[in-house]
DNA sequence: GTCGACTCGGGTAATTCGGGTC
DNA sequence: AATGTCCGAATTACCCGAGTCG
């Protein structure tokens, strides 16, 4: 996908001068591809890494077919978390994504907006219906609403290198849940990797197949409801000794309870997203 | 194999307008042969060439990798079905997603790409997987590029009118199927309508508390995968009797057998996509 | 030979270029 | 030092009737 944008696309959604964006492109601060008779392209993730990194405002992020800024301009993660729990009770789809684009083009990373962001989010919304003041489907919409913001926050990362290592994961027969492994697939590809999201629900057979025929240089899996441990313990065995070699596995999500994780040899144990993001910076 | 582009194509897979690649084919800058009728005729390997000379990326390589007799807006119509499902079996996302964005931009309606063209797809690998011909891992990972397509879809079409009615709609206890709720969102969007996804596998009750807290127009059920027949029967008639006057209810999805068909009064039954795209025009 | 889809070429409107100046 | 504005020249995108392709 990737969209090319011309200066004055770029220039008008960050509300500065198309001869600014032209002169940072010349200075290399925007990363810039030429058409041959010489008019300067920038893709949106090469603009997007440049509002971040001079943590300029993106005024005008509808010129870049974004979604509208969430209206506020300061963003702390703190105080984006009530925001989100109100939007997303309320069903509004548009502004969780607004948030979560907002967020991300502040310059805060896709662990961040996971752990500090969503996850509290989501556990607020799960208090509240654990006292009745929240329903079952106000918690599906909203997570059908991250979805989609996280399906938007994917194309705002930069395309993974050709020759960038694969990483493929899912989750487990019986678990259904998409979020966390959205989330695991774009802090992935934040980090440079090439993903494959296999799904969730998926027998422990087929997953042996994927990991054989494509042989990436890791396998995640997102564990957020494991109906019994025994069966996917012995599954877990079985992948384990089908792995082949160069493949590193690394294991999270809120059903990783303590006696899981001793049975369960792998590069890494992840607690949460920002665990992750630390391992693959060791790599 | 030295395959011959017509200057559509080429300006398809570079991201292009046509005129430009004309432009450069008469300036040099792209070596072309022509037609007797004087029709350009671009070799890959030219382009190929061109695009390594020039540091362009190929935004579509994927359509490269066409016959030279047709135009792309054909081929892309007729070829779409094989070649989707050659892309969702190598897991290509991206693919995918291209595929969807050409079809919609040459004018087909979401329905016809849902009926004609994903729904054939899937019906094609689950066939191949009854063969052993594709592993499950296959499929499900095409669910997912597919999910992303449609996400990618549902940000093409115009954003619904303030006022527009307001459809809601999911999948019911035990059904998890992601794919028909998107498309039955998007093709109410197609139609203008506001639209909120309340996700899948939900409890009646929750769907009761949904429909008369937000009291819609509509509101719709997908039914993909109904594990007992009889407890959804005795949900419906509970759903049914809670309904607001004012809402109607559709019904649609693999799972909606004569039977069941028999036992669920509603506004209407769809068998595809079109049958619920003719029911909105009819409203 | 018919026909629908595609391409031709040329013209035009809209953008972008680079450089100079404020 | 950095940004915004202005300029003529060049580039690109879009449009159209006529002709070609399959």
């Amino acid at each position: 996908m990737n969209r090319r944008l011309t200066p004055r696309q770029a220039a008008l959604a960050i509300g500065v001068s198309e001869s600014s964006v032209k002169r940072w492109c010349d200075d290399g601060a925007i990363p810039v591809e030429y058409t041959v008779g010489g008019h300067r392209r920038i893709t949106l993730d090469a603009l997007i890494g440049y509002v971040r990194q001079t943590q300029r405002p993106l005024l005008r992020p509808e010129v870049i077919g974004l979604p509208p800024t969430s209206g506020v301009t300061q963003w702390v993660l703190d105080r984006a978390v009530p925001r989100l729990v109100d939007l997303l009770l309320q069903g509004s789809a548009d502004g969780c994504r607004s948030i979560v684009v907002d967020l991300y083009s502040a310059g805060k990373s896709v662990s961040e907006i996971g752990d500090q962001v969503m996850a509290p989010a989501f556990k607020q919304i799960g208090d509240r219906w654990a006292c009745g003041e929240a329903h079952v489907y106000q918690e599906r919409r909203g997570c059908e609403a991250c979805l989609r913001a996280l399906h938007t926050l994917r194309d705002l990362l930069p395309e993974p290198a050709a020759d960038a290592p694969l990483a493929i994961g899912g989750s487990v027969a019986g678990d259904h849940y998409q979020l966390p492994n959205l989330m695991v697939e774009a802090v992935l590809r934040e980090h440079g990797w090439q993903t494959q999201l296999l799904g969730t629900n998926l027998p422990i057979e087929t997953l042996i197949q994927a990991v054989q025929d494509r042989r990436p240089r890791l396998f995640w899996f997102s564990l957020s409801h494991l109906e019994n441990p025994l069966p996917f313990l012995a599954d877990y065995r079985k992948f384990y000794e089908a792995l082949p070699e160069e493949t590193l596995v690394v294991l999270g999500g809120r059903a990783l309870l303590p006696e899981i994780r001793e049975q369960t040899p792998c590069a890494k144990h992840c607690d949460r997203l920002s665990d992750l993001s630390e391992f693959l910076k060791s790599l």
